[in-house]
DNA sequence: GTATTAATACGAGCGGCGTTCGTATGATGC
DNA sequence: GCATCATACGAACGCCGCTCGTATTAATAC
């Protein structure tokens, strides 16, 4: 018996891949239609992300797009919240970690981070499942791995680099959730004329309105990185 | 004809209420029961996510807690998503904002955040709707003008006060998403036992498996506000 | 060569979601 | 007394995640 869903997840929280024993196909393959795989699956969601975004991605339109029913994930996939964690732990896989070098610290992490933002924002709206991919995942423990290696190399104290990490990895999440959002929400036009047409008890924000609205690309972004890193240490 | 439920939703984030004449109440209002308000609803939805957490807000779970129909609801409020920025608005509302005092900048800061922190963990995950609250919205907009008075106030430069402020109240946000989603997860024994499992290709994050997984209360968020606001001029 | 068995696939259906529509109710102004 | 109109609400639509019973197929055993 070839691995079930739940078994396949399990492994990936605890050990690596036992390498079963890749049980030669059976069961129908009607026609010229390719098998059902757990690559496959995790391949058309990221498509699907893509192109409409993380809320688009529901089993029945995967199912759709894979021209199966959505019955027929389940047999690769334990639930919905078991595909966000495979399709976070593939993005993590692909984060590029470089060898720690204690003169570069600064630059390695914030390097890191900037891959990590463009993955997330490549896929709109995948970080909601990354806030509830679970911290056990080998894939993204391989992040957290590398991240603290290169902090470490730095110098950095122990304890410190494990809450900066922390801090940094919720502060990208966060970035890419509200980024994703952005289309649903009045343009920057819109918001320097209500600013404008605010009461006086707002003064500051009337003032001040240009700097509010402004950081376009990851100006943003780049200050807060900057900020928790130049803190360390 | 008294305002429709789009008209109140411009008006908080256009003008100050423009104050409707409180046309006296007419239409059904069978036996005992109250008529619904849009306070009553607010009310009633802040005591399903005390005491259920922001998932169990549904808009036929809300209209069960009024005795109603969920379509009944919908003559006060626009939609889901207008509800939520309903509750984000009374929650930021009651954020008690200080007299700038350049002196203590740092610690006005600091408490506001931390009551922003308390406020949403009071109702667990209800910063999911946080993220996608407008930032046009007077009551939001009051809490950001107060921060950024205070900035101000301490000496920071505005570009830096307003790209702060954004960095504070997005990881605000995200730590107490987090916090709500850490029921689901395995504890912090099961998390030091799974690492101690993991092969030698983790040798970091078995070696601080402690550092990793420490931070009881609010260490952590301590750690991080005071990262980022140290590191302002 | 045939029967058995295990793996795979999937249609139908359950309960729940947000939202809309047509209609009923009843206090108010004339 | 009657028309008006804000208010209230049941029924239904099209989604959602997920389960169950069953059909199809290929490897295996005899």
């Amino acid at each position: 018996m070839s691995p079930t869903p739940e078994e396949r997840r399990a492994a990936r929280h605890q050990f690596g891949t036992v390498a079963s024993p890749p049980t030669a196909r059976r069961g129908p393959s009607r026609g010229s239609k390719q098998p059902i795989t757990v690559d496959a699956i995790i391949d058309t969601a990221f498509g699907i992300v893509a192109r409409e975004g993380y809320d688009a991605l529901t089993m029945r339109r995967l199912a759709t797009a894979l021209e199966t029913g959505s019955s027929s994930l389940y047999a690769h996939v334990v639930n919905k919240e078991d595909l966000d964690e495979l399709l976070i732990g593939r993005l993590c896989a692909e984060i590029d970690l470089p060898e720690p070098d204690p003169g570069a610290w600064r630059e390695q992490i914030v390097g890191v981070c900037a891959q990590l933002r463009d993955q997330y924002l490549r896929y709109p709206g995948i970080s909601q499942a990354a806030f509830a991919a679970a911290p056990s995942n080998l894939d993204t423990l391989r992040l957290s791995e590398g991240m603290l290696a290169i902090l470490l190399a730095g110098d950095i104290a122990p304890q410190t680099a494990a809450w900066a990490i922390d801090a940094l990895t919720l502060y990208v999440n966060a970035y890419c959730l509200e980024a994703s959002l952005e289309n649903r929400r009045p343009g920057r036009d819109e918001i320097l004329r209500r600013f404008a047409a605010l009461p006086d008890t707002f003064p500051q924000t009337k003032r001040y309105a240009a700097e509010l609205t402004s950081g376009t690309g990851h100006d943003r972004f780049d200050f807060t990185v900057r900020l928790m890193i130049d803190g360390l240490v």
